[in-house]
RNA sequence: CGGGGAGUAGCGCAGCCUGGUAGCGCACCUGCUUUGGGAGCAGGGAGUCGCAGGUUCAAAUCCUGUCUCCCCGACCA
């Protein structure tokens, strides 16, 4: 591609609304341009990625056996109300009406198209298993879209969906997604995880998300130095100490603590650790308040507490809200809770031998709360891991710390949707069984912006050779001159027709402003065709990861930038 | 949805307080000089000042309403 007949126009300066790295780069590479808020136009050169990353979805996942096929976009609301979802998806559902006052949503995701497409194609256990998948727009209402195409409300995903006869062989179809997605992230490039996921209500035993390991990740994961456990921090499993097991020493001596209400107050207070005091939150979920106990320098895991009480739905209290259930805000403990409230307690506030608890009096507390002392109350790990825990699963690991930009998921619907839509097959008895489901995505533009963010520096992006748009830029110094345009020409021809893209910098700039645009647009290899370096025969490599330049003959610089980019990565097709 | 900020040329911004011919830098076009890390000079094109209403002889500027965008938080199959 000449650059003269191109569209890319680079921005020297970072328009202001962009503040993450990837969604700076995009704007001032002309990658992207902003339509709406969370929607934005693939550029020339953006798209260029994006197939290659496309291409390397389609591959790995042909390989393991699924089928590509492309549903509609705009979905009639019957089929949201065969699976219930018209009720509860909420606001992220784009609805509208056709002429006729019908309604319809945009595709947020495909669960419902494709069940209805595989129950009206398929009868008989033969037939399964089955794994379709598409690369299409999705479209999901978000609160608040920021960060570019980190989180956009219109975007490219991959979604697939496994049909199988039973959770075996969903299994089976599970990990082959898992293993198919580690090839997919590899060959594009990324540093990433996979991690153990929080599966919700419908999720069953296990889900997995992809992270690229990038500081600007919205998501903390955690992960072992030792063995191969990685979750997230939502979903991250805790070693719990046993209960203390000794006996009571002494009675709850009931203390003053006038407006001591927080953690910090009362241990200065009292002089004893935070840990050894007990921190009380209320939550409410859709019928009743929930009291929940954790130690007092530890973090409550919202979806551990979830999870332990099998709701969708949790709402932190505040002080007023507290009253209303006869609680003291800021003392609030275990003893003498008021009625009707469902107490939970975290296993290292039993493995203290001597607490101290709110008195559910005003200004006072209890000390010395032994862990009999606790009454009608349920054990459930509520407390959010951190760097430094112990690792769950083995013995000698401790957890490291990451920020993660989830770029995939695997996901095991079980039969949610077969049921509710009545997807069902015919099994070697004459039986007749709901499918068993899985559903598998990736964010095809969120993977391209997180790349960006894990490959990039002071100058610009440096892309993965897999998906760089080009892979090898030819800068011309010297446009005009018979010596250079004639030499760069015939490399550019050669390259081109042994398989390699090449952006050929043909414009009349100086040679300052195009070596900074190289830099800026990332593109692994730059080649520089310049009368100072041609006059004796040479012309100038450089690679933009490692910023190594050398020079190479003319006559060889063909094979040797070919030989650079096999060293990348990059494989001809 | 709560809190904060911003809409003036493609991008970055000034002008607004104190109403009176809409400006600067980058980018773009023309010419000359320059040419190995974002050149210099000269000339030029480009803006319904987000939108609507009001006050006024006169509104980018004052008042009211409204829309959009960005950031923090809540939320995120």
């Amino acid at each position: 591609m000449r650059r003269s007949k191109y569209l890319l126009n680079t921005l020297k300066e970072t328009p202001k609304e962009a503040v993450v790295i990837s969604h700076q780069l995009m704007l001032r590479t002309c990658m992207i341009k902003q339509l709406a808020s969370g929607i934005y136009t693939y550029m020339p050169f953006a798209v260029r990625s994006i197939r290659k990353i496309e291409r390397i979805i389609r591959q790995e996942l042909d390989r393991v056996g699924c089928i590509e096929l492309l549903m509609p976009s705009v979905q009639p609301a019957d089929l949201w109300n065969e699976s219930g979802r018209w009720k509860n998806y909420g606001k992220e559902l784009l609805r509208m009406k056709d002429r006729k006052e019908n309604e319809f949503c945009y595709g947020p995701t495909h669960e419902e198209v494709v069940t209805d497409v595989v129950r009206r194609e398929l009868r008989s256990y033969k037939e399964l298993p089955l794994n379709l998948y598409q690369i299409q727009t999705k479209f999901r209402d978000e609160v608040r879209p920021r960060f570019g195409l980190m989180r956009g409300r219109e975007f490219i995903m991959k979604d697939a969906y496994s049909f199988d006869v039973d959770e075996e062989t969903c299994d089976a179809s599970y990990w082959l997604m898992y293993e198919a997605y580690k090839r997919i992230f590899s060959r594009c490039g990324l540093n990433f995880r996979p991690v153990e996921a929080d599966s919700g209500l419908i999720g069953g035993d296990y889900t997995h998300e992809f992270h690229v390991l990038a500081n600007s990740g919205e998501d903390e994961i955690l992960s072992c130095n030792q063995c191969d456990y990685a979750a997230n921090v939502e979903r991250c499993e805790v070693r719990q100490p046993a209960a203390f097991s000794g006996p009571e020493l002494d009675k709850p001596r009931r203390v003053a603590t006038p407006d001591a209400k927080t953690i910090e107050e009362v241990s200065n207070l009292l002089g004893v650790q935070p840990s050894q005091c007990v921190k009380a939150l209320l939550y409410k979920t859709e019928n009743e308040p929930v009291l929940a106990f954790i130690r007092g320098d530890r973090t409550l895991n919202e979806t551990a507490l979830r999870n332990a009480l099998g709701v969708p739905e949790l709402e932190l209290l505040n002080e007023g809200d507290a009253r209303e259930v006869g609680l003291v805000p800021g003392f609030v403990g275990p003893i003498n809770a008021p009625d009707g409230l469902s107490l939970w307690v975290d296993p290292e506030v039993l493995a203290i031998e001597a607490s101290v608890v709110g008195a559910n009096a005003p200004d006072a507390h209890f000390t010395h709360v032994h862990p009999s002392h606790f009454a009608n109350y349920q054990v459930t790990s509520l407390r959010q891991a951190f760097a430094g825990d112990p690792c769950p699963r083995c013995d000698e690991g401790v957890l490291a710390s990451w920020r993660g930009i989830e770029v995939g998921q695997v996901f095991k619907l079980k039969t949610k949707y077969s049921e509710s839509m009545n997807a069902s097959y015919l099994d070697e008895q004459g039986h007749s069984k709901p499918m068993v489901m899985g559903c598998y995505g990736i964010g095809v533009t969120r993977t391209m912006a997180a790349a960006i963010e894990q490959n990039h520096d002071d100058a610009g992006i440096i892309w993965p050779v897999q998906i760089a748009p080009f892979h090898v830029t030819l800068l011309s110094l010297d446009v005009g001159s018979d010596e250079v345009d004639g030499a760069a020409e015939t490399v550019y021809q050669a390259l081109t027709d042994r398989g390699v893209e090449v952006l050929y910098d043909d414009t009349k700039g100086r040679p300052g402003f195009k070596f900074k645009d190289a830099d800026l647009l990332g593109i692994p290899i730059q080649l520089v065709f310049g009368k100072r370096s041609l006059n004796q025969g040479l012309v100038d490599l450089k690679m933009r990861g490692t910023g190594e330049k050398r020079s190479v003959a003319l006559a060889e610089c063909v094979d040797e930038t070919i030989a650079a980019l096999r060293q990348q990565g990059w494989e001809h097709h």
